[in-house]
DNA sequence: AGGACACTTCACCATTTGGTGAAGTATTGC
DNA sequence: GCAATACTTCACCAAATGGTGAAGTGTCCT
């Protein structure tokens, strides 16, 4: 659901360990580091993001690798291109939108 | 803030309210209308997405009339985009996610 | 003025969320 | 085997969230 996928980037933690990710794999504690936070708090972020489908967990030795899965941010994408194709078609809708931003309440 | 766009679209009643309003205004009846939801309930919802900066609210005459504010989208595109451009920028991060969608565990 | 209409504000409630410390599990290295 | 490492699971807590009914506010209509 696309609103699972909101509700998991709703949060700054997540929303910081989505961008690390962007950058490359992770495990649970170079992903923690940079945010105060003990593991319990991390493992329970990490797996709103793995139930959102927005990351994958794997285990590696005594260690856990997070990679970020594009797929679901291609869920937001496409909801976002939808969208503004909406109020984009029409030219009336361009100037309504004008037109109320003229007035000041 | 991000986090408070995204929490803002978190919700199935709130996703739809921006779904409904990307084809133009409407007033907080209108926009109830679908839901099978009381007038506090839409009160609360709306003002979470004036919160986010997501809806603009204006009173015309008894009713209250909602529309959609581009900007606070164009921000998740902003996101969207900076975070795409860092996993395309290196055809090393494809062929890692390549390998690790491989392996079972 | 007075009633109807379209919300909003005000308690209030149940559930979810983000956090914790303590205990448990799996893996590595001596 | 045993200690250390890297998490995870398990209660548990405080605060936030989504919902309600009842009462309040502003606007229109007669």
């Amino acid at each position: 659901m696309l609103t699972t996928t909101f509700g998991a980037l709703a949060d700054p933690t997540r929303l910081a360990i989505v961008g690390r990710l962007s950058r490359g794999a992770a495990t649970m504690g170079e992903l923690a580091e940079p945010h105060r936070i003990t593991p319990p708090a991390m493992t329970k972020h990490v797996r709103v993001l793995v139930d959102a489908g927005l990351v994958h967990r794997r285990r590696v030795g005594r260690t856990v690798v997070c990679t970020l899965r594009p797929e679901a941010i291609s869920e937001v994408q496409q909801w976002l291109g939808d969208l503004t194709t909406y109020w984009n078609s029409t030219v009336d809708r361009l100037e309504e939108l004008l037109r109320e931003d003229g007035d000041g309440h």
